[in-house]
DNA sequence: CTCGGTGCAAATGCTTTGCAATGTC
DNA sequence: GACATTGCAAAGCATTTGCACCGAG
């Protein structure tokens, strides 16, 4: 159901609404399947400059919007100012529990969430799409830490 | 359980924290508590200079933080990098559904979603705080409206 | 050859900060 | 009186934009 390869998958994407196949598109995509866990635009721009890439931040921040247009990626907001990335293509669908001490942001996979979003846009009459759900709490390490 | 009224409300948790008691603060949860929906910090501080108030936008933000902390308003972020926030203070809490194609926003309220949450907070050993989840697809009236 | 894409730097927009004046405790 | 809070303007930071050049189709 989903293709093999992220790549291939890029290029149909790519193709499909007219946008171009440019070296920097796939130099930005190949960069992305290198980091594990959430990123920031800037921080994924650094790495890549660091290791001699030439593509400049607005790249990064153009490909990274058709990225997450064509569902490689997915962008969140943590309640920052900044957005967050990760690659989705082919993972399991999953949602975040967040440390509000130390920021430290671990993932859990439940079924039931996207039931729960689907019955509520549903009873809107809404077309459902995707949900995003974020669990604020704080870890197990801050909380003995005891001060504040 | 929670107090009568959001001023006496405020007051008792900026006693309890050492934080001063100011006009300023006031007259901005008195606009907030008039604002219906969500607003952001901008609009809240425009409305109140054309009401003639002089609080300055640091204050308005400043005070917001004070009020998200306490718990009268939350603070959310839709994918946007503003943030909005609205008045929970004495309100079911509630979930958010958004129209990715013109921005609405409505609310629903499930009772399941937060006992969920707090059992995957538990799961993965976090005290938990708060829930988000935010729900995307498109509303009755864009749908009709066939392009794209 | 035509435009969409790129790099750069400057601009934007939301939010925070520095600092001197003010007002709460 | 001490020091948190205020107002103002300037700074900060993530992101976007304008524009001249480049290269994919």
């Amino acid at each position: 159901m989903t293709a093999p390869d992220p790549k291939e998958y890029f290029t149909q994407y790519l193709k499909r609404n007219n946008y171009r196949i440019t070296p920097e598109r796939f130099e930005i995509l190949e960069a992305v399947i290198h980091c594990d866990g959430h990123f920031d635009a800037d921080e994924l721009f650094l790495r890549m400059k660091n290791a001699g890439s030439k593509v400049s931040r607005a790249t990064v921040y153009n490909t990274l919007d058709k990225l997450t247009e064509c569902g490689i990626v997915a962008r969140y907001r943590f309640g920052e100012r900044l957005a967050r990335y990760e690659i989705v293509f082919g993972t399991e669908h999953h949602h975040h529990v967040i440390c509000r001490k130390c920021g430290k942001i671990e993932e859990f996979v439940d079924k039931r969430v996207e039931r729960f979003a689907r019955d509520a846009a549903e009873a809107l009459n809404y077309g459902f799409e995707h949900t995003v759900m974020h669990i604020y709490g704080v870890c197990r390490v801050c909380r003995t830490r005891k001060e504040t």
